[in-house]
DNA sequence: GCCGTTTTCGGCCCGACTGTTTTCAGTCG
């Protein structure tokens, strides 16, 4: 296999996790999946600098693991990983994915059973063995048969967009309660994560039990997981996870605080708390004893309260992940990010005369619905048949029409673009003349997704050097829980859009959120310019712009770095003037 | 295994819930 820095960090994590079989210390496990972290967070050429032993300024990479990447920077292979792996079965791993089952069960249930596989964990529980078991019991094996079948039913994640409804009506429903005083969903929802395990509550009551109880009865809930006084577990018929946390309305701050996680954002937020001879958890900050400092909860009301108390701004919960928000907090430099409301108009639509669901007509009266005070369409290109692409003529006709149909139009603005296919060796699928007509060019792949990562990125490249390319469409091709994104070197694409002046679109369809928000606060820093738009099918679509305004704050972006909050005039501007000079 | 204007040794987050226990271990978040 390839040796890739996320490669080696998958190694770390499975030493990690047979580690912890092995029942070694809890730290250096700990160690191991910091260190995995640090790999795949790593900005530069890895590989080089591990077998030039040029890594220990590296935070999280002790002399241990700095001689493991460069065994294998130079060898290929860690005989260190290879010996720890020979000595269990690698089936045993499935057994991690089953919920109540940890590596304190798992490794009881091979030594004394010989059970290395999710099978032989069935036929061990349906014989009786597993109950037999010390620590285990009737209830324990009818739990594992019910985390198999549910391991079966819902292996997936849940995408942002399609859990957004449910989010509100629990909230809803919490709020109508009257032992409710205050509620917010927590955890990565409200960090605005593209995909989601589950969904966490946060209430702040003070009756809790009453709200733990009610919580359990809420529509929708198929099973209880679990329920006390103060917090909840339910399973929804979909599968989805929901937690509930029920606390005092002077817990409330912390337990948002904590349970917003990230929990890397909370482990470095923690440093910084013990350096104040403070102590930070879940319900409360509390002085360290003996410090003699002043206990500063009485003072804190709200979540800007505590980071408020520790010396930092207010710090967004989309950008809670421990990726330089707390030093920029510390300095007073984050950002004010962008919001919905900041949106003035939009690209990349979509109508029948390619695979749209709706006329031109109702996707106009969708947009205007939303506010927005431009639109542009752009319709597949002639190679995409499969989405009935429109050919030169096709395109020049629909160019016509967009114009007369604007001329009629005093509340909106239309912009006649298309979406035109980036071909295999980096032309575009209409030639220099014809792109000159439009108002805007968005240029997208479509097909040959399985180019190296080196053709790709140079045919991406190649359509973003053309004078008419306005922006580019979703970078990866990535579709979330579905298909991977092809290879396609994101540093040099952003480096590029800088230099060329080409819009990278930040494509809002809940399934791909694509460019990914990880990447957006390095183009923003090169000046390269985001569009959030909505690659709208049907006219229900717009509302993706609330998703793709979430991600983009998660990726740091402020009002200024999204063409689309500029003003219809600044916007006619823009497309006017030569790319060169924009 | 990592880290250090509290420490080069001794910390590293810990509380709630469950199912097994008969006072607690394991898992989860």
């Amino acid at each position: 296999m390839d040796l890739t820095p996320n490669r080696i960090a998958e190694i770390f994590d499975e030493i990690a996790l047979l580690l912890e079989l092995k029942g070694e210390n809890p730290f250096k496990l700990r160690a191991y999946r910091q260190g995995a972290e640090v790999v795949r967070e790593f900005d530069g050429d890895l590989l080089a600098m591990a077998r030039a032993r040029a890594l220990s300024a590296v935070k999280g990479l002790g002399s241990a693991l700095q001689d493991k990447l460069h065994e294998l920077a130079t060898t290929g292979a860690l005989v260190f990983y290879e010996n720890l792996r020979a000595e269990f079965p690698p089936t045993l791993f499935e057994l991690f994915e089953l919920q109540g089952l940890g590596p304190k069960k798992i490794k009881l249930l091979y030594d004394t059973l010989g059970i290395a596989s999710v099978a032989d964990l069935v036929a061990a529980c349906a014989a009786g063995k597993v109950a037999a078991l010390p620590g285990f019991g009737a209830k324990s094996a009818a739990k594992i048969l019910e985390a198999v079948a549910l391991r079966q039913q819902f292996a997936e994640r849940f995408l942002m967009g399609q859990v957004a409804n449910t989010v509100e009506e629990i909230l809803a429903a919490l709020r109508r309660h009257p032992d409710t005083l205050r509620t917010q969903v927590a955890g990565s929802y409200r960090r605005a994560k593209e995909t989601v395990q589950d969904l966490d509550f946060m209430v702040g009551t003070a009756n809790p039990a009453a709200l733990t109880h009610f919580f359990t009865q809420l529509p929708g809930v198929t099973s209880i997981i679990g329920s006390g006084d103060t917090k909840a577990s339910v399973r929804l018929k979909n599968g989805l996870q929901c937690d509930l946390r029920a606390v005092s309305n002077a817990q409330y701050p912390f337990a948002l605080q904590y349970f917003t996680g990230s929990k890397e954002h909370n482990v470095a937020l923690r440093q910084i708390t013990l350096k104040q001879k403070l102590n930070l958890n879940e319900y409360g900050l509390t002085p360290l004893p003996g410090s003699g400092v002043l206990d500063p909860t009485p003072a804190i009301h709200d979540e800007a309260d505590i980071y408020r108390t520790l010396g930092l701004d207010f710090i967004p919960p989309e950008l809670r992940e421990n990726r330089g928000e707390l030093e920029a907090a510390d300095k007073g430099t984050l950002p004010r990010l962008i919001e919905l409301e900041n949106l003035r108009g939009t690209f990349h639509c979509h109508t029948t005369a390619s695979d749209g669901r709706a006329p031109l007509a109702e996707m106009v009266d969708a947009a205007r619905d939303h506010g927005l005070q431009y639109l542009g369409i752009s319709d597949h290109s002639k190679s995409s048949f499969q989405a009935r692409g429109l050919d030169e003529q096709r395109l020049l006709q629909q160019i016509t029409e967009i114009r007369a149909l604007n001329a009629t139009l005093d509340d909106i603005t239309l912009f006649a673009g298309s979406e035109v296919d980036i071909l295999r060796d980096g032309s575009l699928d209409f030639d220099d003349a014809v792109l000159a007509q439009l108002d805007f060019c968005v240029a997208s792949v479509h097909a040959s997704f399985s180019l190296s990562e080196d053709e790709m990125t140079r045919r991406i490249i190649k359509a973003m050097e053309n004078e008419h390319v306005t922006m580019l469409g979703h970078l990866t091709g990535r579709m979330l829980l579905r298909r991977d994104a092809y290879a396609v070197d994101h540093a040099r694409i952003i480096d590029c859009a800088a230099a060329t002046r080409t819009v990278i679109e930040l494509n809002a369809t809940i399934t791909r959120l694509d460019m990914d928000w990880r990447w957006w606060h390095r183009a923003r820093d090169k000046g390269v310019l985001c569009s959030i738009n909505p690659d709208a099918h049907h006219p229900s679509h717009f509302q993706n712009l609330f998703f793709g305004v979430r991600c983009a704050r998660k990726g740091w972006l402020r009002r200024k770095d999204v063409l689309n909050t500029r003003t219809l005039t600044e916007i006619q501007q823009f497309l006017r003037t030569p790319k060169a000079l924009r």
